[in-house]
Order: structure tokens, then C-alpha cells, then sequence
DNA sequence: ATAGCTTCCGTACTGTAGTACGGAGTCAAG
DNA sequence: CTTGACTCCGTACTACAGTACGGAAGCTAT
């Protein structure tokens, strides 16, 4: 079960193997035992536990949340703290909220300056010009 | 007109100075002439070119362009290039559309997850558990 | 049993976007 | 005509999330 080397688990993450190390010096993964027969104990093995954990990392990054929240998120949720859970859920909804609605204005106003660039070849590009305009809002 | 210090300048602008005096190494801000009576020529002077500028740098990046990509932005600008101005604004509004849905999905699975941990307080909170299926698509 | 990948681990470096520091010079007000 | 705030400039440091390096040890296939 627990039969794979820091390597494989990192392909299977789709991380690198230094990604893998860098988690674990940040707490957000287990070191496994050595688990072999050299005279320092040998090689680590890890199983779908590691797995698993990778893929929760993913995740909660695709979300927005730091490496540093991740942690936090993996402290409360070995406490059992679901309240605290809830309340960094939130957290994260109100900023994805906000980064959401920027990000599409900021999409709508690009496309707009794009087609109006399209429009034709002479005078000067409008998108620089008019996103120092609707900058000043 | 151009009477403004560069603390006035990044006050006006809304950044530190240092940011200013960042911007100017990296190309996107001119530094105007000394002007002044001193021996090295006195303190160097503002105008509403800069605030337009720092106003565009926000702007910029609040699309998501990088401080390398506005620079080229502005390159472009200074060289009346619109074709590649329109290149850089379509490539930016995909990432945009991309960013734009990560987060709508990430908000989404979170928002569940949130209701469902609410739902009362017994076993296990279910926004890290189900963060953890929900990862493995 | 040895060549040649991997692992182990510490340390150092990368890129992005600032932010801080320190000493010398400049300027306006009292 | 000095005090105190501000400017100038180079250099260094910060945070975040990795990514790379190098030598010793471990493992595996021939």
C-alpha cells in the first residue's frame, strides 16, 4: 500500500519531487519513516494518504488560499474544529467574490477596448488611451 | 503643472514612494530633469503625465498584466504598434475568461461546502473532507 | 558487483512586486 | 541660519511559491 518513492507520489500529484520536499519542510505534509535496509534506514515510502493530501493542497490553492491557510485549514481539521473551518470558508468566498467581480470588470472593459481597436487602423490605439480613462475612476 | 514632489506623486497616485521610484528602474516612469538650485541640480518635479501614468500602471494590473507586460504595453503605445497591442489584449482576456472560471468553480464548491458544514456540528466537518473528493476530478 | 538512476538533505537561487535603510543633499519655515 | 522634513540613490531585505544544486547514500538491472 504504502509502496511509492518521493518520485512516483510526485508524478502522481503532478507536482515535482522538490514541490513535495518544500511541503513537507512547510509542515503541509508527512515525512514517513525511513523504510529500508541501508545503514541510514534506507528510503521513504508513501501511499495514497500522501496522495490524497497533494490533491487537498491543489484544491484549496485553486481556491485562492495561501500555503500558510492551507496549513491553518489542515491544523483545524486534525482539532476538529469545524467553526474555524467556517469561518476561513467565508474568508475565502468574500475574496473570491471580490477578486471575481474585478477580474470581469476588468475583462469587460478589455474586450470592449479590443473591439473598438479593431475598428479600424488610424489614430491612436484606444485601448491604451481609454484605459487611462477608465482608469481614473 | 509640474510642481508635484514625488511624495506628492505617489500620494496622488496611491503608492509608497519607493513604488515610484521602483516603476522608474523598471522602465515604466520617467524621471524627469533635476530642477532646482542645488549643487546636483535640485529636486526632481512632477506633473499630471506621471499621475496619468501611475493611474494606467493600476489600471494595467488590475487586468492582470504583469509589470513586464505593461511595460510593453507602453512600448507598443510609444510606437503606435496596434496589431500587437490587440494581441496582448485578446491573450489577456483568455486568461482572464480562465482565471474568471477557476475561481467561479473553486467559489462554488466552497459556498456548498460552507452550507453543508453549517448544517450542524456532528462527525467530521465536511468542507475538508469533500475538498478532498471534489480535488480528485 | 558495479553502473547509473533515485533518494536524502541542507542550502542557495529564481521571479514577481514591492518595501526598507542609510547617508548625503535640498528646501521651506521659524 | 539652523532645524526638521523631504528627496536622491544605491543597496538590501521581504513575502510567496517554488526550483535548482551538490554530495553522500540507497536501490536496481545487468
Amino acid at each position: 500500500m504504502n509502496d511509492m518513492t518521493i518520485g512516483r507520489l510526485a508524478q502522481t500529484g503532478g507536482v515535482g519531487v522538490e514541490t513535495v520536499r518544500f511541503y513537507q519542510r512547510r509542515g503541509l505534509l508527512a515525512v514517513p519513516p525511513r523504510n529500508g535496509s541501508g545503514i541510514n534506514g534506507g528510503i521513504r515510502r508513501y501511499g495514497p494518504d500522501e496522495t490524497q493530501r497533494l490533491r487537498f493542497i491543489k484544491a484549496a490553492q485553486s481556491a485562492g488560499f495561501s500555503l500558510e491557510e492551507i496549513k491553518r485549514l489542515l491544523d483545524l481539521d486534525a482539532s476538529a474544529d469545524r467553526a474555524q473551518v467556517r469561518v476561513l470558508a467565508r474568508e475565502r468566498i468574500s475574496a473570491l467574490d471580490k477578486r471575481i467581480a474585478e477580474l470581469q470588470s476588468a475583462r469587460k472593459a478589455l474586450s470592449h477596448l479590443a473591439d473598438a481597436c479593431s475598428a479600424g487602423n488610424e489614430g491612436p490605439c484606444p485601448i491604451i488611451a481609454s484605459f487611462e480613462a477608465v482608469a481614473a475612476r
